[in-house]
DNA sequence: TGGATAAATGATAGCGCTATCATTTGCGGG
DNA sequence: CCCGCAAATGATAGCGCTATCATTTATCCA
């Protein structure tokens, strides 16, 4: 239908390149480059050649050939397992406030949790001259790993801290938050403690804290309700079916913590009154906004998924800053537990 | 702390190029280059002499190089208003989901709901050469159109219909969609229709259509409630206080309609029984996973995301597919109107 | 007014690959 | 046993920029 708006035919207009703008503000090659990154060390009269010519031919700086040559890239390497988590779109956005700003683009990826295509997703990223990579854990595989530190360039692992990363790490103690909700369960009186999550190297961390704590308060041992991927409205289903009897549930994100709370209230097993002491104690992570906004509200582990991302950025753009910075979290008790 | 761990020094270990391989494979630079691009037209021997000396090297093609030289950068620019917000996240997920595969890359740019800012990133998108731009919305500035258009690539608008894309564009009617709601709203009753979202283009036709429902169904000029950026529980209260006698809110999307429900929980404007005809019916855009579990359950405007996404790759990648996609949206009625 | 210094501009070479064509090698049939 | 063709490999050039040095032009004071 629209013939006339597509894009414009490659042979009857060349994209322009830097020479045709020199050529036609009859300058040299250089000093359109000049122009272009450092307007300041070229007078004012042919700069404002230069840029008449590039008005006028709606020039568009070729990076790729300008990264070759200058081997900076202006690019950072982002690897989440997935982006549809608002915990990780967080991250992703924080980064990017940080990174755009100072020119650099974000080249995304996702592994979906699947060690084989981390790999693959992370030699992609490389392969485009990343000047760092940031990524939500750490590498999971050994050539991850390898590949990292060949690139020799900086690796700023999130959401974890490796006790030796490859490079640097910002995040917290995943096991520390674990066992911080063990504890505060046992606390409350609680017996029969769930764990609800994913199989991935965070979620078991939080889990081993969470035994941990049971343990130590002379607990039974807490069951561990596996699921991968899964909705929130699937993680509360599970635990419901697998651990009707269960009387307080730590969920790895808020997403799963809001879908079991739903189900309990289906299941009526969810005082009519949000303020009373819940028949089943949950504890979610991430403080979703969602989580102030459900009743009962939803207590959780919170996490500055933002503030990661720009502490990220900030340490994968300056190899000078320490390499392990610990967020902290924080035991946020609402009405849910 | 872990010196050892840092990124190799570039100057003890090079990151290996093409013609390192090749020296060491005892072939020509072009040979290596086939082996990692075409392995199928490589005899076996020396495909395997080639891999070998990769592997000892650690080597990671260059694709900036490669690009330059074959004018493919296969890589895809993505322009979201946010991404920290899990309407958008899902259409990145979504064109992700296809374009990986296939050994695209997906460069990231936030625009912010901002004009200048989504100029900027266009630019610093076409920069890097993509071979398709992908981005929610229409291109708001001249500029930016033009800038589009010149650099001869497909490009994908989404979230949106415009009579003209640039190129192509792939979304629903939200003119429609306001229109459904204000239709809905009118034949359940309801009287003092209220709309909150924001000012962005999307925003207002469903705008315009919801007013001009209204106006059909001979009821008084629905009101606006302009947000920009806010949360779900500042849309909440910002409905209460600004037009307290509502009986009907379209809220653009789901946050804002679980962030004006939770105020009306607080504010005890909610029936004890979410199945009760409510006081104040809600409709919200987008179908969030949370609205089907918060209580009472969110009736919305479904819209894919990951779906529209998914369906922009393609055209993205295939010119000669339809330029214009109407994906459509339901009417999903629950019990919050 | 000359000469030293700074400011402005340019010439040259090369970043690490791939497109294109040229050459060599392998191989079956006349 | 050599020709012709396909398969395999290589030589050459260049993608569009920027780093680096060289050169020219303006500037200022002795």
């Amino acid at each position: 239908m629209n013939m006339e708006n597509r894009p414009s035919d490659p042979l009857k207009s060349p994209v322009p390149t830097l020479m045709a703008v020199a050529r036609m503000a009859g300058v040299s090659p250089i000093t359109v480059s000049r122009v272009v990154r450092r307007p300041d060390i070229v007078s004012s009269a042919t700069r404002l050649r230069v840029e008449d010519a590039i008005r006028k031919l709606g020039y568009v700086p070729n990076m790729v050939a300008g990264s070759l040559a200058s081997a900076r890239t202006k690019s950072v390497g982002v690897l989440v397992p997935t982006i549809a988590n608002s915990i990780f779109a967080d991250t992703v956005q924080g980064l990017s406030d940080v990174l755009e700003p100072l020119g650099f683009s974000v080249i995304l990826a996702q592994s979906g949790y699947d060690d084989r295509r981390e790999d693959r997703m992370l030699a992609a990223l490389l392969s485009r001259r990343p000047e760092a990579i940031i990524m939500v854990g750490a590498p999971v595989t050994a050539e991850g790993t390898e590949m990292l530190r060949r690139a020799g360039i900086p690796v700023v692992e999130t959401w974890e801290l490796p006790e030796v990363p490859v490079d640097a790490a910002v995040g917290f103690d995943n096991h520390d938050a674990g066992r911080v909700v063990g504890r505060h369960f046992a606390k409350a009186g609680r017996r029969r403690l769930v764990f609800v999550g994913g199989g991935d190297r965070r979620a078991t961390q939080r889990w081993h804290g969470f035994v941990e704590a049971a343990r130590q308060a002379g607990l039974a041992e807490p069951r561990r309700v596996l699921i991968e991927w899964q909705s929130g409205a699937g993680a509360g289903a599970a635990v419901l079916t697998s651990t009707p009897d269960t009387d307080a549930v730590f969920a790895a994100n808020d997403a799963y913590a809001i879908g079991l709370l739903s189900a309990l209230r289906r299941a009526n097993r969810l005082d009519p009154d949000p303020a009373a002491v819940p028949q089943v104690a949950v504890v979610g992570l991430g403080d979703l906004e969602m989580g102030r906004l459900f009743s009962p509200t939803v207590s959780t582990i919170r996490i500055d998924g933002a503030a990661i991302g720009r502490a990220a950025a900030e340490l994968a753009l300056d190899p000078a800053k320490p390499r392990r910075v610990d967020l902290g979290f924080a035991l946020i008790l609402r009405e849910s537990g």
